[in-house]
DNA sequence: TCATTTCGCAACCCCTGTTGTTACAAGACG
DNA sequence: CGTCTTGTAACAACAGGGGTTGCGAAATGA
């Protein structure tokens, strides 16, 4: 597991539980993501803590999205899972005395924040519905040609 | 080790190769880097293979700067460490067959794709003669007012 | 009341990738 | 030949996400 697949998975799950009446256990939820129920609770906690979900607990419990996708950003769910970090690359020192490795990292941050600032306005326009709409195309056209292309 | 320094060490050492006139051993790079020579060698073999630098054995041996800084940029240099991952976020399954996460996939990979190609095509834009010129004007400016500024 | 369902959470191990370290071979120079 | 220096393999250290087990607590239903 090279990477943090944190956000993919919510926005996964979150856009499953809109298109369900009835609340989702972390059992299903570890099914559909092929993992299990505790790492689900683990990352759900955070989108909880924002508000975005609601658990319950006994019967019939389990998890339902608090708001409408509509009013759900890629962003909110990043922010919710704690800013974790977006870039692989990062600098040897984050307050060198060299100048030459100051000059370096200027360059670098200059680079790197611009491209994080595209990456989070860019999630910050998205809404969970824009992913939920690209869903139903999706089905609509599979539902026509259920057939496997292999292009 | 939260994230791959390895770019930014070779920056901040392929700048300090172009102010000197000597081959620099790896013993001595290790000391700018704070490391030691085994990790300056394994970082600086894909510069070599790439031809950016050149290394020489025996006394008098060490490193060289290949061509001049403003035929080297913060790509080539990217590339020559093997083009390693730039996101610290990925996808929790590149092919999925479920069509949600088939939907989330391409809006994550839209946003990713379109950061990591301002990234990349800034790197190309930048040479580290950039870099050192913007080092020539700290120096300068250090000169001038030694005492530390505190902001 | 009691069993069952379900979340909450701590504690641990596993995996992957960078970094650090030791050891040794091989080439270059005096 | 002796020393300097790179080249490389092998392995430990470390960090962070992910997986697993175990147990507690709350809610439900009989």
């Amino acid at each position: 597991m090279s990477s943090d697949n944190r956000l993919s998975r919510m926005l996964h799950v979150l856009i499953h539980m809109d298109q369900r009446e009835h609340p989702l256990t972390s059992d299903e939820i570890a099914r559909m993501l092929n993992t299990n129920p505790v790492v689900v609770r683990r990352t759900m906690a955070g989108l909880r803590d924002n508000g975005y979900v609601t658990s319950e607990k006994g019967h019939g419990g389990g998890w339902k999205l608090a708001r409408p996708l509509d009013q759900l950003t890629l962003l909110d769910v990043y922010v919710a899972l704690g800013n974790p970090p977006v870039f692989a690359l990062g600098l040897a020192d984050d307050d060198p005395r060299c100048l030459v490795e100051q000059a370096v990292n200027d360059g670098l941050n200059e680079a790197l924040g611009k491209a994080r600032q595209l990456l989070l306005d860019r999630f910050g326009k998205v809404t969970l519905a824009d992913l939920a709409a690209d869903f139903r195309k999706r089905f609509e056209a599979h539902r026509k040609r259920p057939a496997k292309r292999v292009s």
